[in-house]
DNA sequence: GTCATCATGTAAGCCGTTACATGATTGC
DNA sequence: GCAATCATGTAACGGCTTACATGATGAC
């Protein structure tokens, strides 16, 4: 869960944990977000594992993002300007080819769980694959709904009280609605590439 | 979490934990069902606490009853069958005024976690509150929805690619289902009370 | 007689959290 | 100079899962 949010943020563009963490919030939810106490631990086994690797943020070239943060920039030029360290050391990291393995192996791993958020997750990430990788997550995922809608509908056995039929009939609505959605998703993989499917794949 | 479904399942009847189990299955969902695993040592835990008793019990299929009388009945039937027990022995459990008081600090607690998983374990067990403390749930997870929806439109800084844009989109969309859910349940609780709809929503 | 189901339990371990510790930079 | 934010890390602990161990009962 956890590296293929690291490994998915990453492969957009490298950034340090602390940035990192926000990036992650925004697009997965901020209900969702990880705590530092995992992040930071985590960035070091990829980084043992060699699925990511440290760059240099005081360096030259094109680092780090453009976030539009200021503090960023200042620390950045603080490097430059030689001698002691601007902030407290910064550490950005980048995606290296085996952490673009292994996202793509946690993008695919069929034994991963199936819930709503693991979904979420990959999706968010997902620009990183191939199409036809893609359209096998999202048929995936299309299936395992139309299981649980299948077998929500055939299990009648009436709720006790009223509070728990109107949450398995929400439940069951939520459902139908996820499916419509991922129907549309699998839908606009099919069809539309005017702009995005090259896009994503660079 | 986990104590909650327990005293909540118990609440309505004594059962036995396989039974148990598959009972919550059934109310939350059999996606979020818990395992063996946790579930005998929880109900050791809450015995110890004498939040939970033994009640013993004999028969198969047929749950202990809501009386109470017929499981000295089925008790003796297993001892006249011959000492030995008949399964192997099942404890069927009974919530005692200690996991009463449990339960409710359970579902009233604030700081539990606020999300769909945790409110929908807390409605399916709400009917064991009254109507005063019920709708308290409720307001506070519907300000928490608004809250959540608040921010998500106030916060535009356009995901990056489609996917995660259709992600934002769609979890935005989930969160006003919610709200509208929760807001037909706060309804469904005030019945034809204008006045108190009124003055606890503000 | 063996297989599926019922039934209870233990052990190891994963994955994450909170709380703590440290320190630089910025804004007032 | 003081607080808020940026930034990285460690330690302790918690809740739950999987895998394992055990055994009875009924169906075929």
């Amino acid at each position: 869960m956890l590296e293929l949010a690291i490994l998915g943020s990453l492969k957009e563009q490298p950034l340090h944990g602390y940035e990192l963490k926000k990036r992650v919030a925004e697009t997965i939810g901020p209900n969702a977000a990880m705590s530092f106490g995992s992040l930071y631990p985590a960035l070091r086994r990829l980084e043992r594992d060699g699925a990511i690797a440290v760059v240099d943020a005081g360096g030259t070239g094109t680092p780090i993002p453009a976030t539009g943060s200021l503090s960023g920039d200042l620390a950045a030029a603080r490097l430059r300007r030689g001698g002691k360290p601007g902030r407290r050391a910064r550490k950005a990291y980048e995606i290296t080819p085996r952490g673009d393995e292994r996202l793509r192996a946690l993008l695919l791993d069929p034994d991963s769980p199936d819930d709503d958020r693991t979904f979420a997750m990959k999706l968010a990430f997902c620009g990183a694959l191939d199409p036809a990788a893609r359209l096998q997550l999202l048929q995936r995922r299309r299936a395992n709904l139309a299981d649980d809608l299948a077998r929500a509908r055939q299990q009648r056995p009436t709720p006790r009280d009223r509070y728990a039929r109107s949450l398995v009939e929400h439940r069951t609505e939520s459902v139908e609605r996820d499916l419509e959605w991922v129907d549309s998703l699998i839908a606009a993989e099919g069809g539309d590439n005017s702009e995005n499917l090259g896009a994503a794949a660079s």
